[in-house]
DNA sequence: GTCTATAGATCGATAGAC
DNA sequence: GTCTATCGATCTATAGAC
């Protein structure tokens, strides 16, 4: 499974890129500080990442894409035992955002002019999210017009959940707010089960 | 009314300095686009922000505060008429965040480390709107936990539509989710009338 | 009080030794 | 493939002419 590697590791430095994206934003984020979040030289850096810091954002939105496509997307597409997997994806979400502590990395580039290189990597991303959670809804029978407002609904509070437990400094509005969510669409799977 | 003016006009550039901070966020606008967008030169930036960057920011969260409060606060805490006011609110936010194709300065500030020199007044911002809210909602006999979790909602709701409404580059996301909020807080002010 | 010029630091990115 | 040294550009902030 390891032995087909295509080039070498820059695929371990990507967490410590994505933490100090998160941390700094992508303007915020200097090489120097790259570099002593992945205890990588900058040389390694470019090595790495011939197109400097586009590119390991670019990485690094590639590798978060992955994971949810995998951890969130995947399994409300699949759309077996739809409750269940609405149960996990506000599980998964508020484990991967720490209760709202850690940004949305994809959200906040759309926020500033910075992030317009990656748009359309931002619009997919959001896209898809919705688009699995309404179509996992769907299975479970609800209408496709409430279906979709409510997906969109939920994915729109997760990430106002975010800037309000960052911006108040309180993880437990997070976690409420998040809950409300589960509920309403937990709900509306019961009500047309 | 205009007489007694402390010390000249640095308060007609904080529209254009509020514009550059909320296009490119605090650390992507440089004095060179402050400049630029206020159409002053840097000299007399420093002339009216000796301290910079960061007492241009002050000033232009100042403002915003005073914006909200007279706008938005103050009509929801005097509780004449909860409806009305509750309607009021989300007409002038959809108008000043211009559908969600304009920004929360404060709220963009709270994700990265950048903006924890404001952090205080980041918190104070959306701490007084959900309080103002809660408090007339509760007016309108919502019951005060009910009313406080229906007011962190919307106020987190409107962030989140923001950040989706710029993420999918759709203003019509950040109107409908609006109005599902907007109907929600109307709907509990009927259900206690 | 306005501007231009520029200092001093730091930026992203490159070169070259090992 | 790693690092250090360094480039030119750009940054914030200041100085000083007007």
């Amino acid at each position: 499974m390891s032995s087909k590697r295509v080039l070498t590791d820059r695929e371990s430095a990507l967490p410590a890129l994505a933490e100090a994206f998160r941390e700094h934003g992508f303007e915020g984020a200097t090489l120097a500080s790259l570099s002593k979040a992945t205890g990588l030289g900058k040389g390694s850096l470019y090595n790495f990442f011939p197109g400097g810091k586009e590119e390991m954002m670019e990485a690094v939105l590639e590798n978060i894409d992955g994971w949810f496509a995998n951890a969130i997307f995947q399994p409300l597409e699949q759309g077996v035992d739809p409750a269940a997997a609405v149960t996990a994806m506000f599980d998964d979400v508020t484990e991967y955002f720490r209760s709202g502590r850690r940004v949305c990395v994809v959200g906040s580039l759309g926020l500033n002019s910075a992030g317009e290189a990656f748009s359309a990597r931002v619009k997919d991303y959001f896209a898809r999210w919705i688009s699995a959670l309404a179509h996992c809804l769907e299975v479970g029978r609800v209408p496709p017009a409430l279906a979709l407002d409510l997906a969109e609904e939920a994915v729109s509070g997760i990430q106002g959940a975010i800037v309000l437990a960052r911006a108040l400094g309180d993880d437990a509005s997070f976690r409420r707010i998040v809950r409300r969510h589960q509920t309403a669409l937990l709900d509306a799977l019961n009500r047309y089960a």
